[in-house]
RNA sequence: GUGGGUGUAGCUCAGCCGGUUAGAGCGCCAGGUUGUGGCCCUGGAGGUCGUGGGUUCAAGUCCCAUCACUCACCCCA
């Protein structure tokens, strides 16, 4: 048997790893402009953190957690999202005691065993950021834009915005009961499933997709009628900041989100032509998490992005994207003795910040220019026995066919002109 | 965990109602001038036909199982 990636695992080679460097770069600058700093937590932690952090009934910690034993017999988890590990960081490391908010951004792979389809995996990558600190609305709000911010710098702007107000663990109770109240003799029409959620998380009842569910659900107890003034309040005042950004959005009320910690605000990033995983990014204000795993009482909101699923959608829209680049130039030597003078001045050539290469398969000339062409070289530089005398080398450009005579001496200088290159210039395109 | 689809060369695929040495295009390597790429031509390397059983004189072709990939459900990014 051959030995492939584990199932729902990929390698990100080269010519796909190119757009990861692109839209990774924009995260990172994004972020920081917003004010956030990255932080890397372990890609695993206790199993308790995430046990408590995101909720014993949810499905991720029920049936999709990498769990096993460690050698001293503990229980670890490959980290199944990444809010709850920097909760634990920022419990740790007291940051409660800096000046507030504290603003993480963090990107890295997330681990959940389910099967994999369209847009899913069992090792996925997620750029997320949290705001812990600031109960206000406006906080909600930054993520959002900051979210949305970064979609349309890399060129998204047909994204759905979906969001709702599923109320702080006071008046959700209340409500909950009330959609108990209104289930429970409805009960033999609803599916399995949802017939098991009644008891254990009556909520995820409101998201179910089955037909018979969705039209006992279409006349529900909607939960913005039962919410407390307090979440209202919050909520109009999320919605308030999002207009006055000239942000598109759509209240759902089904969306409810399949992780305990969140309170308040929910919402989810779309995009439709993902197939069935339609989510680009998700996340919510979580009031509770921070005491919930041993902290002090410390609100935070956040979210998490996939970037395969970013990518995915950005080439479904066209978007600009970079893929593998060749280098500036190849030197083709013939013989030895050329083939050792092009040998040391690339230490050289590459100081300068030229992309440079030269033969190690030991090809004629003709098969060198042919590697050139196919790497992409932009540029040739010919070295022979007659250059060598004159100390000279042809250039050939290998796009126009153009070609110069020049001084040996001069290459580095010919070229970091030609090439345009200014010394350590790096941008994000 | 449940259901559907698909497994033939590195990639995309062909292989008719089972029939003898398993093919194409692209890619890769070499050559077609003595020191010049792209186009063209020639040659070469590369396949236990996913794996294991079964039916048959004969299986890449039919049957069963299994594994992998894939799409969907559940749920999520």
């Amino acid at each position: 048997m051959k030995i492939q990636v584990p199932k729902g695992t990929q390698d990100i080679l080269p010519g796909e790893v190119e757009k990861w460097h692109y839209v990774e770069a924009m995260m990172r600058k994004v972020a920081s402009q917003y004010g956030f700093q990255e932080i890397r937590t372990p890609l695993f932690e206790h199993t308790e953190l995430f046990q408590r952090g995101i909720g014993m009934t949810t499905d991720v910690v029920e049936k999709e957690m990498y769990t096993f034993e460690d050698k001293g017999k503990r229980s670890l988890t490959l980290r199944p999202e990444g809010t709850a590990g920097a909760a634990r960081a920022f419990i740790e490391h007291s940051y409660a005691a800096r000046p507030q908010p504290t603003k993480f951004y963090y990107i890295g792979p997330i681990f959940r065993y389910e099967r994999p389809q369209a847009g899913r995996y069992r090792q996925h990558h997620q750029f997320g950021v949290e705001v812990f600190g600031s109960p206000l609305p406006i906080a909600d709000a930054e993520v959002i834009i900051l979210a949305l911010d970064l979609f349309s710098r890399l060129g998204l702007t047909e994204l759905t915005v979906k969001l709702n107000n599923i109320g702080c663990p006071t008046c959700r109770q209340s409500y909950r009961q009330v959609l108990i109240d209104y289930l429970t003799p409805r009960a033999d029409n609803l599916c399995a499933d949802c017939r098991n959620r009644l008891t254990r998380n009556p909520l995820r009842v409101l998201d179910c997709k089955q037909d018979g569910c969705g039209a006992i659900v279409a006349n529900a107890p909607s939960i913005t009628d039962h919410l407390c003034q307090d979440c209202r309040d919050h909520f109009s005042r999320v919605l308030d900041y999002l207009r006055a950004a000239a942000v598109r959005y759509e209240v759902d009320p089904k969306i409810v989100r399949g992780l305990d910690y969140y309170t308040r605000t929910v919402f989810e990033i779309v995009y439709s032509g993902l197939g069935a995983q339609s989510t680009v990014c998700g996340g919510g204000r979580y009031d509770n998490l921070i005491e919930t795993v041993g902290g002090p009482a410390t609100p935070g909101v956040g979210f998490g992005m996939g970037i395969e699923r970013l990518l995915l959608t950005l080439e479904k829209n066209g978007c600009y994207l970079p893929g593998e680049r060749g280098p500036d130039l190849y030197i083709a030597a013939i013989g030895d003795a050329a083939l050792e003078q092009a040998f040391a001045a690339m230490y050289g050539l590459r100081q300068a910040g030229v992309h440079v290469v030269t033969d190690l398969m030991g090809r004629s000339l003709k098969a060198q220019l042919k590697y050139a062409d196919k790497i992409g070289a932009r540029y040739v530089a010919v070295l022979g026995e007659a250059e060598l005398a004159a100390g000279q080398v042809q250039l050939k450009q290998m796009q126009g066919g153009e070609d110069w005579v020049i001084a040996w001496s001069d290459l580095a200088d010919w070229l970091t002109e030609k090439l345009g290159l200014e010394a350590n210039k790096e941008e994000v395109r």
